[in-house]
DNA sequence: TCTGGGGTCCTAGGACCC
DNA sequence: TCTGGGGTCCTAGGACCC
């Protein structure tokens, strides 16, 4: 193996972002149990305040059960519209001293700074201006990859800034789950556990026969790497979207089958106008309907030519539904659209250049 | 008191072609 | 008449992340 170059990635975080925007407009709430929540029957959190996450309130539990476990709290609505804006204010900020910045999610982006030659220093004062320009407070993660640099700030937050090697993670992190891993699930956490493997150490020492005979090797492998916070994953500045989605959980489950097509050709001329507005065409249109009973089905179908065009996707989501057809009430729909033009080569029947030559 | 919405990536199996 | 293997495209489901 040749060496290879030293490598400072750091992860930003905002802390308990939605409910932070909401703090610095609303001060006199400052100090209070906040929890960022929708008001329909089957809303879930988005975010609470530190002072409300005491109570065991926490990002994507039912909005009914958080207020069961913190009476006291305000519940506000989200406003996404202040939370772009507010995430816009912090990330300019951060680009203005870094340049390969990769977003991930509206609050948390990863920062390559293994050509900075005092990242430490940057990081400090990056921190200071956000908190004095925004009132947001940054964690910060430090490290040789993604996965340590994500795990570090994600343990350490609120207001974290730690820096960590490989093997100070390594050792670090032993006594805790897997789950505290990147891509180690709650699903993949109850496997690990019906093999024994309860701490990141424990996965560490697994026989990689056993992991491989019980996830298979490709997993095995990267449990394994995993467990050793090996990653050489790069920043990735830009990442074109391949794909895109509307759905809709009903408030209560619907068995009307207008109803539901009125839902579907709805969602099917969001994505279309979103498409348009973005100048891409996809050839895959695809419909998700969620029986009451939980159960999920998909139905694609890819098309012959690209389109972006609202009536196409609409009568095709349609069909899909339609031969389909839910015999339960369905309690959630959605429409996406894939398989983008650019994306991947396209298949070109005749190529365009042959056309024109003459005979 | 049940479980949002927007995404990515992986796997497995079938169709089809060479 | 029977049998092969590889590659690509597509569908469906599932795990995971923010």
């Amino acid at each position: 193996m040749t060496s290879t170059p030293r490598r400072v990635i750091a992860h930003l975080d905002i802390d308990a972002f939605y409910a932070s925007v909401e703090l610095r407009r609303r001060p006199e709430l400052r100090g209070l149990p906040v929890i960022v929540a929708g008001s329909g029957p089957r809303a879930v959190v988005t975010t609470a305040s530190y002072e409300a996450r005491r109570f065991g309130v926490d990002s994507a539990m039912p909005a009914a059960r958080a207020r069961a476990l913190c009476p006291d709290a305000i519940v506000i609505a989200p406003d996404f519209e202040a939370y772009r804006r507010a995430s816009g204010e912090v990330w300019s900020l951060v680009r203005e001293q870094v340049p390969v910045i990769q977003s991930a999610g509206i609050d948390e982006a990863y920062l390559e700074l293994s050509e900075e030659p005092f990242p430490v220093a940057l990081l400090r004062a990056l921190v200071q201006n956000v908190r004095e320009r925004t009132a947001m407070t940054l964690s910060v993660g430090i490290g040789p990859s993604r996965l340590v640099a994500k795990t570090a700030s994600a343990h350490f937050k609120p207001a974290a800034f730690v820096a960590m090697s490989r093997e100070q993670a390594v050792a670090h992190f032993a006594a805790h789950p897997p789950r505290v891993l990147q891509g180690i699930g709650p699903k993949t956490a109850e496997r690990l556990i019906a093999l024994g493997i309860r701490t990141v150490g424990e996965l560490q020492a697994a026989p990689t026969q056993l992991l491989a005979q019980r996830f298979g090797e490709r997993m095995a492998r990267e449990l394994h790497a995993r467990a050793h916070f090996f990653d050489d994953s790069p920043v990735e500045p830009v990442r074109i979207a391949k794909s895109r989605s509307s759905e809709l959980t009903f408030p209560t489950d619907v068995a009307d089958a207008a109803a539901l097509e009125r839902a579907l050709v709805g969602m099917a001329h969001e994505l279309g106008e979103g498409l348009r507005a973005r100048g891409r065409r996809a050839r895959t249109i695809a419909i998700k309907v969620r029986l009451d009973d939980w159960t999920t089905v998909t139905r694609a179908r890819t098309v012959e030519h690209f389109t972006n065009d609202s009536e196409t996707i609409a009568v095709i989501s349609l069909e899909l539904l339609r031969a389909y057809a839910p015999v339960r009430p369905v309690r959630l729909l959605g429409v996406r659209v894939a398989s983008f033009e650019d994306e991947s080569p396209a298949p070109s029947p005749q190529s365009p250049v042959q056309l024109v030559l003459p005979v």
